[in-house]
DNA sequence: ACCTGAACACCGTTCAAGT
DNA sequence: ACCTGAACACCGTTCAAGT
């Protein structure tokens, strides 16, 4: 017999082995010994899947970090851990950016002690969704960039023609982590400074 | 006989007709009146399509600005004509995020005039990729909460099982422009800052 | 060189038929 | 209530055949 935790089990296989883009109906009813079509007497379309893989997914996101540092603290460790879970559910974004809360349980616990962390930092109650979305948006716009090759910024043959770029990206500053770990870093840092002044603003 | 900007210019027209998801082999093949087999000899692939109509649409965004405004001025303009042309676009935003420069001189050219920018502020050479991929991941994912119901964050029923959220959706403050333009403007000034801040520690 | 038309291997989804 | 098997309307893509 089928269960929504055993669909979301199953799913998880399949992108573990297939990656994300390997996720099809055909192949998750493959994985659990049954027929594509009967996972519609569970789910009411792969929408639904991905919202069930989202809800499972979500809860590995670190923000009880809200109970326990300061605010930028825990900003910058929700933030790391949010980018991280995105980062390895790359086809969950989309469905994550414009998905109604109301659908997701997971996401509400989430923003919920997210919501205190803020409160408990002194933010205005008007103010704060804005500053959570503002930092979803850098964490999922880096997720995507994690994807990115390592090389996505080599210029190749037209390095002549782009003169200034070039020599920008051949002179960029690296460490073991890598491009795009260096920019999520600079950006969140950028990013938490920057609402941390911009909060102290508004009073 | 088929061209490469008659084809993006299809491809364009039927965007805007059927929206992001209707650019589909076939919708384009009859647009132009031909057998949706004929396209590739052209294009060598669906990818390859999608990259022939970016070319075109950054060539929207305003990096101009870069040439003629401060700094931060410049980013802030530049980063908002990046938001709303990938929100129109948001098919493009994937493929965007991870493609090669290499591949497009449309991005290459924006480069160029870009990294000039921040060398003209007094940027380190070796930060200037990181701060500049910092500023479009943020760009990218506000580009996908652009295209977020306006109730999002609307909780319906479960407002007593989290009731701290709840308030601060309840509370949040609004102005015409709507709540994904407000989160940007916040994110986007508090970034602008926290780069500035960032970079002259860096001296 | 470029286009057509048929074919292929896939999608997600529906639904009558069985148990 | 749940599953099967056949079918449907779509994808992107290939390729022999025509001009």
């Amino acid at each position: 017999m089928l269960t929504p935790e055993k669909i979301v089990a199953a799913a998880l296989d399949v992108i573990e082995v297939s990656g994300d883009r390997g996720l099809t109906i055909s192949a998750l009813a493959k994985r659990l010994g049954v027929a594509p079509s009967a996972l519609y007497n569970h789910v009411s379309s792969k929408r639904d899947l991905l919202i069930l893989v989202q809800d499972d997914v979500i809860e590995r996101i670190d923000y009880g970090c809200f109970e326990t540092l300061p605010w930028a603290d825990a900003v910058r460790q929700w933030a790391r851990s949010s980018r991280d879970v995105f980062a390895t559910h790359g086809h969950l974004i989309p469905i994550y950016a414009v998905i109604p809360v109301t659908n997701s349980r997971a996401i509400l616990r989430m923003y919920e002690t997210v919501a205190k962390g803020f409160l408990a930092a002194g933010w205005h109650e008007g103010d704060i969704v804005h500053a959570i979305v503002s930092i979803e948006s850098f964490v999922l716009g880096s997720a995507m960039d994690a994807n990115a090759p390592e090389d996505m910024y080599d210029i190749g043959d037209l390095s002549t023609e782009f003169p200034v770029f070039s020599s920008v990206v051949a002179g960029t500053r690296e460490d073991a982590s890598g491009r795009a770990d260096v920019a999520f870093e600079i950006g969140l840092e950028g990013l938490i400074a920057g609402l941390e002044v911009w909060r102290s603003r508004q009073q």
